[in-house]
DNA sequence: AGCTAAGTGAATCATCCGATTGAATTTCCT
DNA sequence: AGGAAATTCAATCGGATGATTCACTTAGCT
């Protein structure tokens, strides 16, 4: 995190990590040069000396903390492709939580911060890298709501079960903040087991595919 | 949204609307006082002579526009408290995406802001007004999920509805910004069905209530 | 060693922020 | 109408922000 010794590439590393967990901490508008400089041992020119703004380097943090995620937690968990559809959804899924519940990588806490507050990243970003990881998804899906299942149908069970990945992100505070922790029962319980947690996810989405698959195969409306 | 014609109360009422929208588009650390007032046709001073500081009118935004959603959709859905536990759940998930859908009042497109980046009001507003929310839904639950649920297959239960309802809030883009609405298919396809998705959330999640409540009672460990 | 380019650092820039002031204006009550 | 209180307004405050400057040190090469 500090700089050991040597200079140069270091400092660019520096800030790179720093601003990663600034970033994934306050969002981007309420973090500071100066926050990233002090945090990185680096000066308050560093930053446009290598990246030539803010935004820049925000971008360049995201990326690589991103990509070290993704790097960190192939998308598959490590089923392999050949593997039963079920076996698959269950390695997406714990895949995906424990991605989105690793401290240590917070691209996934800068992705919450910017659906919610979207800056010029957002559209490149979720096109780019997103966007081909639920087509995966949605592969995998196609498969357990059977051949005739509408395009609808599939997205809104890949919809349900992002959703429920996505709510390890809520609450997964970074260290530091001075948080009293007295959150609510039910994160708590999530928060201490996010395996338990990653398991209800497969078993409760499973049901809830195989339902939809009998709804549309019973011609029950929808 | 203007101050039509006298003032007094009517900037107080101008000011409030117009910091809603503009924190529910932006957050509150890149939402400036003078964009609120510019916006409310008022004066720089008027927000700190009517509510002291920028933050108390945060939160009295953020309070009004709340109450006026749950006004607007009554948490139960219309459904009346001895109805079957089905149709109550049926009540409680349709009621909460839809008010999450609603443009016309921002207050959890805020929330959805305060999530990602806390401010000092998370805390005190989810213990106040989200968590009696949960619990009502949790006490639907156990109807549910049968007298010997473990209170944690509850709260996943709990965390995997209430999360695919929050869903409706990434991407709900308020007008204004100059985004060329490029999303995904997917979240198109729910932004333009939501009553829809509001169905299929209540279907999916049946179904992996009921999975739950058997692999309890068939004592498949878990 | 000697030179050049890369990188660092303290100081400073213009700008914007939230908040405050005090005078001017409006509203309300008698 | 007349005066007090409530409200609005332009101007300005100190402070913080992102970016820039320019003198300096260091790294890398011949």
């Amino acid at each position: 995190m500090w700089k050991t010794g040597r200079n140069s590439q270091n400092t660019k590393e520096c800030l790179l990590e720093a601003a990663c967990h600034l970033f994934a901490e306050k969002g981007f508008s309420a973090t500071t040069n100066r926050d990233i400089c002090s945090r990185a041992g680096a000066n308050i020119a560093a930053i446009n000396y290598h990246f030539g703004s803010k935004e820049k380097l925000y971008a360049e943090a995201w990326r690589k903390a991103f990509h070290n995620s993704l790097e960190k937690h192939p998308p598959d968990g490590g089923v392999p492709p050949d593997a039963p559809a079920e076996e698959r959804l269950h390695g997406r899924i714990q895949a995906m939580i424990h991605k989105f519940a690793d401290k240590e990588n917070p691209a996934f806490q800068i992705a919450h911060k910017e659906m919610a507050v979207p800056t010029s990243l957002l559209k490149e970003v979720k096109v780019e890298c997103i966007g081909p990881l639920q087509e995966e998804m949605n592969n995998v899906l196609r498969e357990l709501l059977g051949p005739e299942v509408p395009e609808q149908q599939v997205h809104f069970c890949q919809a349900s079960i992002e959703s429920q990945c996505f709510r390890i992100l809520r609450h997964t505070r970074t260290s530091g903040s001075i948080q009293p922790e007295t959150v609510s029962a039910s994160s708590k319980d999530i928060e201490d087991d996010i395996a338990g947690y990653a398991d209800h996810v497969f078993r409760f989405s499973l049901a809830g595919i195989k339902a939809v698959r009998s709804s549309i195969e019973n011609d029950t409306d929808y």
